[in-house]
DNA sequence: GTTTTTCTGTAGCGAGCGATATATAAATAT
DNA sequence: ATATTTATATATCGCTCGCTACAGAAAAAC
């Protein structure tokens, strides 16, 4: 393929496409997606509806971009923990208690855009509230397997509910991004992280 | 006081108060405070606007009586179980068995009310998500005072972190809450809630 | 230069929101 | 019967929603 590196016709952009992004991340974190209007976004944004709709098409196509954005900057700690401690356990446990970090840092919407912020949907935003319902389901979906591979190989023991396991440290993760946003503060989600541990079964 | 028991004068309202008020909770449970609209409230409460605002007052008002009837109908079983059960421990217990089966009861929402239903609100609605956060932390303070009396009569050693505990345990509850809302069976969530007893510290 | 392309600012679209003015209907009070 | 009171039905109100038409501005292409 031809490396095309020929300069862009037409005017161009006058604001910073990724700056413009990380501000929708943070007013979707914050008020969710149906409460945040294209009035809020073009405001904290700090560009015009027509610009907004050129450079990402409409409401759910920016908030698509944004889901994506928040993965690669402030959610993707539960997968990378899941995948890079070597095993379950250890996978959880970090997961948590960087869940209780991230869900607090300071100077940033508290709790998890993918738990939070397309609840309480109208009929209207189905397909949003499908899509975000479908990652947490994949979410627990990884924990789940991380597990049976631990029972396959013998790290868990052969009894372990896999399926009870993770929707119980799914729910624990969860609950805890509802209590960041209810004004929990880091030490008290890490000790509800520390707590939850308890549960887990020891090694056979 | 005499007991006045006149006729009401004017003509009377053609629908039953209580019924359409029952139709008020369902909607408002299963979509949240904001994403239910007047006019789906008039058609499921099968009234007019008018006959709405006059027997209700206001969105708001009207929200205020679906929390207390949701409260007296369904929700107050995480109350009773603590009040009523000889230990904090037995009410733990039995409150999230109960959340369980009340969260996935079916042929009516999932979930809890309080947790769902101011979520994600535009700042037009700060009071209502206000009530309902007042309402999840007095929950919470009602789980801590009841462990800390535990602890107080030695029934729980002297070391228990009333305040972490009973953080835990609601986070277990609204992470349930949202589970079931996800989809999550009813022996899906038994299986958390008794997952979740095994933090229980032992008596001493 | 002129043309072409792309972005920006103003202004406003149709639709739905929460809430209500007005007129009529249906009951009691006198 | 007539007056009074209350509820209902119709038809909106002003406002905000997500979104866009249109004209002017700013760049590259020629």
């Amino acid at each position: 393929m031809a490396t095309k590196e020929t300069k862009q016709r037409g005017r161009p952009r006058s604001f910073d496409r990724e700056t413009a992004l990380e501000q929708a991340v943070r007013s979707f974190w914050e008020q969710g997606y149906e409460a945040t209007s294209i009035s809020d976004l073009t405001r904290t944004m700090g560009i015009s509806a027509p610009s907004l709709y050129a450079a990402f098409g409409d409401k759910q196509a920016l908030f698509r971009e944004v889901v994506a954005e928040y993965g690669r900057l402030h959610g993707g700690f539960l997968d990378r923990a899941v995948a890079e401690e070597p095993t379950a356990r250890r996978g959880v446990e970090r997961a948590l208690r960087e869940a209780a970090a991230e869900y607090t840092l300071p100077g940033r919407p508290r709790g998890c855009l993918v738990i939070s912020a397309a609840q309480n949907t109208a009929p209207a935003s189905a397909e949003v509230a499908d899509s975000l319902r479908a990652m947490r389901l994949a979410n627990i979906g990884g924990i789940e397997s991380r597990i049976r591979a631990d029972v396959a190989s013998g790290a868990l023991p052969a009894d372990t509910d896999a399926h009870a396991l993770a929707h119980y440290v799914g729910s624990v993760i969860q609950g805890m991004s509802q209590q960041a946003r209810d004004g929990a503060d880091r030490t008290t989600l890490e000790a509800i992280a520390a707590l939850a541990m308890k549960v887990w079964p020891d090694a056979p």
